[in-house]
DNA sequence: CTTTTTCTTGACTAAAATAATAAAGATACT
DNA sequence: AGTATCTTTATTATTTTAGTCAAGAAAAAG
């Protein structure tokens, strides 16, 4: 039960979007080198998420990436599911066939409670709040030094 | 995010002893063919569940495998803990290290929120629950039928 | 005590997913 | 034109997953 460094990575990336973009366009290298993600790996990154509509692009020399819309309508779940797909991706061998024996079809609905919990925060958090409640860290850090 | 066969087979395999040990050890065979499970793969799983104490083995002709503990102690966590590891094996890349930087400090308190939430859910559903849950589930097929 | 049936151990393998790396092309600004 | 950027496609290395195989050890039955 993991994220993988694709969606840690992605994650990473569209949330140093959201606190730097403002002012036009970030280059992949410099998010590349803030957030520590081999820059080749971060474009492809960077790329399904403008797929999924949640970033855009601008080309030549004046180019990066910026969010497609605001912070605040962009839930951490649309940039998961984006990058590592659906969350209910278990597969209870028997899924949904009828050979499914009953002690599957249990633990399959236990699964999907668990998952709907998973889902129901990802949803509920968004990019914008990410950004406040990582400014209000580091002003408890600054109080702290 | 998701349980891998290994999880699956393992659960199967320990509730399908929950349901079928009380008359003394179920063979490896016998579960195999029940749950669908690979014979020799099905026996790595076992000896794992066996190594961390909850079920228990006999060798020879009325050899077998039966649950060690009372279904009723025997969480669910117990199992995919046992046979998965531990489920908080995130690798928010930063870790502890004070290198993290404080977007990843943020999404790894959200990232354990979830991961408490489902640990619980899994803490507190015991083979037994299971078992009975699995055999209401069978009683509304009768009656369906 | 020998045979059979089971668990036990450890080594091995095939396939898939993960995590990149590399190179050539397209676009927009200067 | 030239350069900096995104874009696309291929390729590769590593790790994990999911199994298979074979030889050994213990207990029960004959």
């Amino acid at each position: 039960m993991r994220l993988s460094t694709k969606g840690e990575y992605g994650l990473l990336a569209i949330i140093d979007l959201a606190l730097n973009s403002n002012n036009g366009p970030v280059k992949t290298m410099q998010i590349s080198e803030r957030q520590g993600i081999p820059k080749q790996y971060l474009n492809q990154l960077l790329l399904i998420l403008k797929k999924a509509g949640l970033i855009s692009s601008a080309r030549g020399r004046q180019g990066g990436y910026q969010l497609n819309q605001n912070a605040r309508s962009i839930s951490l779940l649309d940039v998961v599911t984006a990058l590592e797909g659906p969350i209910e991706n278990i597969n209870f061998l028997g899924q949904n066939d009828s050979t499914a024996n009953s002690t599957e079809h249990v633990l399959r609905d236990l699964w999907c409670q668990i998952l709907s919990n998973a889902e129901k925060l990802l949803k509920t958090t968004t990019l914008e709040e990410i950004c406040e409640r990582r400014k209000e860290l580091d002003k408890e850090i600054m109080y702290y030094i």
